[in-house]
This record gives structure tokens, C-alpha cells and sequence, in this order.
DNA sequence: CCTTAATCCTGGAAGC
DNA sequence: TGCTTCCAGGATTAAG
């Protein structure tokens, strides 16, 4: 389940081995997981790659062709299960199913989009301008750029809790299930404490605590469940940090008490029930 | 406009 | 062992 620091993990990797390179080829094995033209053109064949950016989850690969400068881009939604995957050198192995896209590299490089759920996919845009305009229309800002007071601002016009806003990617965009938890838990809030509860100088901290989390987590090549995995394969190791996702029932690392789980937003949600009660007024 | 709930999908784990 | 059932969840869409 690739949240931001997964999918900074596969933009810094992949940007080392694809920007500059041209892509050679583009093999669509499925084409229902592609949204708008996907012809081989649309999906940056005889573009060069110039560069990867990230907006939350989503990371947008940008091609110039080779004789004008208008950039093609194609975005990637790794959804649940969606991995990149490089090699220098294509082997001539059997065909996974759940590979639904490929890309060949002057020189021998080879992408490829596998999804064995299904949840993710591929947008092909005209241009950076129509990404920004159109498909990242209504994404909030990134959770390692906003600041205090525009995440307050958007805290403060919602009555929802605080768990369901923080995974609403149209407010804030990065955090998943595993980094709200652990978010929460950092900061010692209670995840259905209402979002428009919080003060400034709790917003302050928390977004304070969410930089830190997310690039400590970054630098353990992100949390690998399941899924994730670098662009060469290799899992994250932020998952042995963890202090309370998947941990249901069990001790808490900080006052050994049990921790709880309830659901908020359709999502399982992990907490330390004596831990994560700050300015919370029980009632 | 705001919020919640259902939907999509497969592989792994748990239960019998 | 082998079968069934359940569960995980991001983004979109529909419904309230």
C-alpha cells in the first residue's frame, strides 16, 4: 500500500536510472488499467524522459519528445498492490498476468507497471498543464510541503475526525492508513478527535511531527506489508518501526497497555487509548 | 456543498 | 491437507 515516503522511495530510485534515457517501446498488456489515449505515443514512446515528480501518492513520469518541448506525461496511482519495476536488461523469462504495462529503453532498460489487484493505474495527459489543471485539480498539498497554518486552515472547515481528514487526499495528499496511525500515535492525539478541534500550536506540531515521520521513513526505503518494494526489488525496512499499525491488541511501547482498534472512514485504526487522548474533553 | 458508504480486486491468513 | 471465508485498502462514484 504505497503511501508517500513508498512512492518518494520508487521516484528518487527511478529517476537515477530513466531521466535522459528515450523510450524505445511501450507494451500495453491490459489496457483497461490505462485511463485516456494509450496508444504506444501516448504512453511516451520516442519521448526522453526529463523528469519524475510526486504529488502525495501519485507519481507523474514527464517525456519530452526528442524534437520539441511540450511534455507528454504519464501518472502513476499504485493503488493497493501497484509496483515499478527496472531492469538494465530484459531476460526472457514467462509472463507475469499481473504486469499490465512495459516500457523498453534505448539501450536495453525495461519498465514495468504490476498490479495483481487491480486498485492502480496509469493516466496518460497531453501535458504537465493538463495535469496540474485536470487530474491534480482537486488533490490538497503535499503532506511534506504544506504548512501550519494552510493545514489548519483546511482542519479547521471540516467537521470530520481527525483520522478521516488526514486520509482525505483532496486535503492533504501522501498519507495512507500506516502514517495517519502512526502519525496520531506520535502526537498523542486521539484519531476521532473532531479535525477542526485542534489549535494552531497543535496543528504546528503535528505537521512538525508528520515531516519528521514521513522522512525517517523515507530513509528506511519506506514500510514494506506486502507489496512494496523498491524499483530492483528490495522491501523497505520502515516497517520495523512501526508503533502501532497492525498492532491491534497488542502492548503499547510507551505504557504497556492494550492497544485498541476501531473503524473510521471504512479504514481499521490502531490506538493507544492512554497514549492518544491530548486536549481530548471525554464526555 | 458536505459526508458517508459501496465498489472495485487478489493474495494471504485464519478457520474448519 | 484442502477447502471456504474473511480481510486488507486508494480512489472513484453514488447516495444520503
Amino acid at each position: 500500500m504505497p503511501e508517500l515516503p513508498e512512492v518518494e522511495t520508487v521516484r528518487r530510485s527511478l529517476t537515477d536510472r530513466i531521466v535522459g534515457h528515450v523510450v524505445r517501446s511501450v507494451r500495453v498488456h491490459r489496457p483497461d488499467v490505462v485511463h485516456g489515449p494509450k496508444r504506444p505515443m501516448d504512453l511516451l514512446r520516442g519521448h526522453v524522459i526529463s523528469r519524475l515528480e510526486r504529488l502525495g501518492k501519485q507519481l507523474v513520469l514527464i517525456g519530452n519528445t526528442t524534437t520539441g518541448t511540450d511534455a507528454r506525461c504519464v501518472c502513476v496511482h499504485f493503488g493497493m498492490s501497484g509496483s515499478l519495476r527496472y531492469v538494465d536488461r530484459a531476460s526472457s523469462s514467462a509472463r507475469d498476468p499481473h504486469v499490465h504495462v512495459t516500457w523498453k529503453f534505448l539501450g536495453g532498460g525495461q519498465l514495468t507497471f504490476r498490479d495483481p489487484r487491480r486498485f492502480g493505474g496509469l493516466w496518460s495527459l497531453a501535458s504537465t498543464a493538463a495535469l496540474h489543471r485536470h487530474h491534480w485539480k482537486r488533490l490538497g498539498e503535499d503532506a511534506l510541503c504544506i504548512t501550519p497554518m494552510r493545514l489548519h486552515r483546511r482542519l479547521a472547515a471540516t467537521g470530520r475526525s481527525l483520522k478521516a481528514a488526514l486520509l482525505d487526499q483532496n486535503l492533504i495528499a501522501g498519507l495512507g492508513n500506516i502514517y495517519a496511525d502512526e502519525l496520531l500515535f506520535a502526537c498523542g492525539l486521539y484519531p476521532l478527535r473532531r479535525a477542526d478541534s485542534l489549535t494552531p500550536v497543535q496543528v504546528q506540531h503535528l505537521v512538525q511531527t508528520m515531516r519528521r515521520l514521513l522522512c525517517r521513513a523515507i530513509k528506511a526505503g519506506g514500510s514494506t506489508i506486502r507489496d512494496h518494494a523498491n524499483i530492483n526489488g528490495d522491501p523497505g525496512r520502515f516497517q520495523h518501526h512501526h508503533q502501532v499499525y497492525g498492532r491491534r491488541g497488542q502492548a503499547c511501547y510507551q505504557c504497556q497497555s492494550r492497544l485498541a482498534v476501531t473503524v473510521i472512514a471504512g479504514r481499521s485504526t490502531v490506538f493507544c487509548c492512554h497514549c492518544q487522548s491530548r486536549g481530548y474533553v471525554h464526555q
